[in-house]
DNA sequence: TAAGAGTCAATACC
DNA sequence: GGTATTGACTCTTA
């Protein structure tokens, strides 16, 4: 619909006595470049200027657009200036004269590095002020964008690890701390030096020994912060996602034998499904490795039950933020393993690493965090740590594709009391009647909070995984290896949902149920968690990650704007796709720590949220206050506005005029929507929203660069 | 009070 | 059917 455009206006707007196309208030003057300046009350002579837009000045360099007629609009797109002549004018007068004019005016655009060639060569800026408050270029706000030139850089390449801890951007680092902390972690943990260093850093462990060695404060930093806020964040990951980046896994879930024996949960009884529906089940698996991708062969011939169950879900566990084709590995790292030879270290760097690491040797996890368990029988859980002892180690070197590791078999047999203790506690849970806690929200909001805010408390910062973190890894990966609906009303169960019926996969659901609510305000919370103080998030690196994990995931922007953001579809689609810097952002900074949060989850949270087949409650909408009250006051609900739609002509004038002047008077925009036959409504939302779009472009461009110079 | 920021939601587009 | 665009609207801020 076209708001009051009839045919003969549109031919009356577009033919003029002058043989310029009509400007589309029905003037010419928008193209006479003699008119510049001029009020419309000139008594000059020359054409009038029915529409008081004033230019900065003659030389028209910075404007060339309006200098040519020809490039108006049309219905067809541009028009050139051939076929302008040709169709419009055949006076060659005419076409000598815009000859000279174009001549004279080199196509020069306002952009940074071209004003301040201008203002060299005009000898007065392009934006100055002529006379007269009524010059709009005198206040425009928008002159800043020339003010400050924006040097954009290449964005680096998206296709590792490293961006999974670039997203958070702390103010910030205690470097010594960091260091201190970092080292501690190494040295309990048994990580090797180099495959950290490759994996968190994509550095030389060189590097990684130098900082650890003489870490340089903060603000003596100018190019080497990146590596200190990729450890930073790398600490204050969750256990999961440091395994993830370490490429390396627990080493319990990897150990086929245990002591106790008990440590396979695929062959463990779940005495709440002794009469399990097969037929069901069945169905829910092959639904389940569709879903997955899980091939039949890997599922059939799963001999080590645990150890498959994960690697099935490895694609989602330890993905990257950013993903390349190879989703989750680490291969697709920069530096080529050769490199980090061990061949390749000089021998200061080899004893050095040595102190830090003893990199061949698997320990057995026996400190305090053990202690909540639940397992008094561990005999392993309360041994004083001695450096002979081998304490647990959650971060084990996974097996290589090329079948290196595996040397160590004998070793982690060793290690698998602990695994007992899991598979224990988690059998336990299972059968924890509903309302004890096991995990909780609470579990996991400390998780959260723990990861967030990271943990100031040295006895946990000893080894930096909180008990939270463990625990909850644990009892995720314990989901990731059973059916899902036994997983779901277990975990409803065991979480203090008190609904019964499993909302998942089942798609039978027509309503949500009570479980379903408890469900949705249990991930509400999830979602909703804040951000700690002094930390900012790369939207732009964040948001990419997103719209891959989306588009691997096949998850619509239509569920992920409902379940995650909260936000309808389009909101979603331009959040998503022109996110604008974190200090630029004010309330709206929410809905990004939303993504973020989602991002954070596992992987069967994050899945499960965005499941088509769950009928989530619907979130409440925020409630339209000025609408609500007219509706109170009138007792007749509020109408909307109809959409204007802005004939090509009318979207084409108004394009054109805020080029030259985005921020007109309230007069000039009733002039404005008089001649083109617009409710004076529909101009002041065209300029209001144009402004801000242009405006939001120009931030979106803005984003501050998160590659800090490389030290080496 | 005007402008900015954030958003909804209709609709164009693919 | 999913995504992008954009006019209209509300709330916040200066």
């Amino acid at each position: 619909m076209y708001q009051n455009w009839r045919e003969e206006d549109l031919e009356a707007a577009m033919t003029s006595s002058s043989g310029y196309p009509r400007d589309s208030f029905g003037t010419d003057a928008l193209w006479d470049t003699e008119s510049f300046g001029r009020t419309p009350t000139s008594s000059s002579g020359t054409p009038y200027v029915s529409i008081p837009v004033q230019y900065p000045n003659n030389n028209g360099l910075l404007y060339q657009s309006q200098n040519a007629p020809w490039s108006a609009q049309t219905n067809d797109g541009i028009m050139d200036k051939d076929n302008y002549f040709n169709e419009n004018l055949e006076n060659v007068v005419e076409k000598e004269r815009c000859n000279e004019m174009e001549n004279a005016n080199p196509v020069v655009y306002a952009d940074d590095e071209n004003t301040n060639l201008l203002e060299e060569k005009s000898l007065f800026p392009a934006y100055q002020s002529t006379s007269g408050s009524d010059n709009f270029w005198y206040s425009n706000p928008y002159k800043a964008w020339n003010d400050n030139p924006i040097t954009l850089k290449p964005t680096e390449p998206m296709g590792n690890n490293m961006h999974q801890l670039e997203t958070l951007i702390p103010k910030n680092i205690d470097t010594e701390e960091l260091c201190e902390k970092l080292t501690r972690e190494i040295h309990n943990y048994n990580i090797c030096c180099q495959n950290f260093a490759k994996k968190v850093l994509n550095k030389h462990p060189r590097v990684l020994r130098r900082m650890l060695k003489d870490p340089k404060p903060w603000n003596e930093l100018r190019t080497g912060r990146l590596n200190y806020i990729r450890i930073h964040n790398w600490l204050n990951l969750p256990l999961e996602k440091r395994l993830g980046i370490l490429d390396m896994e627990l080493m319990e879930w990897k150990t086929g034998t245990s002591e106790t024996g008990n440590v396979d949960p695929l062959n463990a009884s779940l005495p709440d499904y002794d009469n399990l529906d097969t037929n069901q089940l069945t169905e829910l698996v092959a639904q389940e490795m569709n879903t997955h991708k899980i091939s039949r062969g890997k599922f059939a011939k799963n001999r080590q039950p645990i150890k498959e169950s994960q690697d099935a879900n490895d694609e989602y566990n330890h993905q990257p933020l950013q993903t390349s084709t190879n989703i989750g590995s680490s291969d697709d790292l920069v530096i080529p393993d050769s490199l980090f030879d061990s061949s390749y270290c000089d021998t200061n760097d080899y004893q050095y690493e040595n102190q830090l690491l003893h990199s061949s040797t698997i320990r057995m996890y026996n400190q305090q965090r053990n202690s909540d368990t639940e397992n008094s029988n561990d005999q392993y859980n309360n041994q004083p740590h001695s450096s002979n002892d081998q304490p647990i180690d959650p971060y084990r070197q996974r097996s290589f594709q090329n079948g290196a590791d595996f040397n160590v078999n004998s070793e982690r047999r060793q290690s698998s009391h602990s695994v007992d203790s899991v598979f224990n506690k988690m059998a336990r849970r299972r059968q924890t009647p509903p309302g004890r806690r096991s995990p909780s929200l609470d579990d996991v909001t400390y998780l959260d909070n723990s990861y967030r805010k990271g943990n100031d408390d040295e006895s946990s910062q000893s080894t930096s995984s909180s008990s939270a973190d463990f625990k909850a890894f644990k009892y995720y990966k314990g989901l990731l290896a059973a059916p899902r609906k036994i997983i779901d009303d277990a975990y409803r169960r065991s979480s203090g949902f008190h609904g019964t019926q499993s909302t998942s996969s089942s798609g039978s659901q027509a309503s949500s149920s009570s479980s379903d609510s408890e469900a949705f305000a249990y991930y509400e919370g999830l979602l909703a968690a804040p951000l700690a103080n002094d930390t900012a998030l790369d939207t732009k690196i964040l948001c990419d990650s997103i719209l891959q994990e989306m588009k691997t995931r096949y998850i619509s922007q239509s569920i992920f704007a409902t379940r995650v953001a909260n936000r309808s579809q389009g909101t979603l689609s331009e959040l998503l796709r022109k996110p604008k810097p974190w200090d630029s952002l004010k309330s709206g900074r929410g809905t990004y720590v939303r993504f973020f949060n989602w991002y954070q989850l596992p992987e069967n949270q994050r899945m499960e949220i965005v499941d088509k087949k769950i009928n989530w409650p619907v979130p409440e909408k925020k409630e339209v206050a000025g609408r609500r009250a007219t509706e109170a006051a009138t007792g007749v609900p509020a109408k909307k506005k109809p959409r204007t739609e802005f004939h090509p002509v009318q979207r084409s004038a108004l394009q054109t005029i805020f080029e030259e002047n985005p921020k007109p008077s309230a007069d000039v925009m009733a002039h404005i929507a008089r001649n083109l036959k617009l409710d004076i409504g529909a101009v002041e939302n065209f300029f209001q929203n144009t402004r801000k779009r242009t405006n939001d472009q120009e931030k979106c461009k803005r984003h501050p660069p998160n590659d800090y110079q490389e030290e080496n």
